[in-house]
DNA sequence: GGATTGACGTGTC
DNA sequence: AGACACGCCAATC
């Protein structure tokens, strides 16, 4: 499964620079899957065991919330690596979300 | 090959 | 502000 929708979310995941941010629609909307979200999101369940590993903390919801979280092995983990590249959260939600947030389509 | 599913998104109530 | 509903679309069963 090398051409699937799931490697096309993976390059953009791995694509976020440290610290920074994006969401799933956004990587959908660069994938050209538009109302896809859900997709890129379910793509990311495998990012657990994708390799090379994808940086899947960077990749949020619409509102910069940590929905995948409790996907992580420690669902702890996804903060704390966000927290290690600058990047502030609270209650399990980005904050300065905005500020952060990297958009695939302008980069690319 | 139809039904189910989902780490979403946006709009309403 | 918080809860609920519907839409979207590809992968999996």
């Amino acid at each position: 499964m090398k051409d699937s929708f799931y490697d096309q979310v993976f390059e953009i995941a791995r694509l976020v620079p440290k610290g920074r941010v994006t969401s799933y629609g956004a990587i959908a909307k660069a994938l050209g899957a538009g109302g896809s979200a859900r997709m890129v999101g379910y793509a990311m369940s495998n990012a657990n065991i994708a390799h090379p590993k994808v940086p899947a903390h960077r990749v949020v919801n619409s509102s910069g919330l940590l929905t995948g979280k409790f996907h992580f092995s420690p669902p702890e983990l996804m903060q704390e690596l966000l927290e290690q590249e600058g990047i502030v959260v609270v209650n399990d939600k980005i904050k300065n979300f905005k500020s952060v947030f990297w958009n695939p389509l302008e980069e690319l």
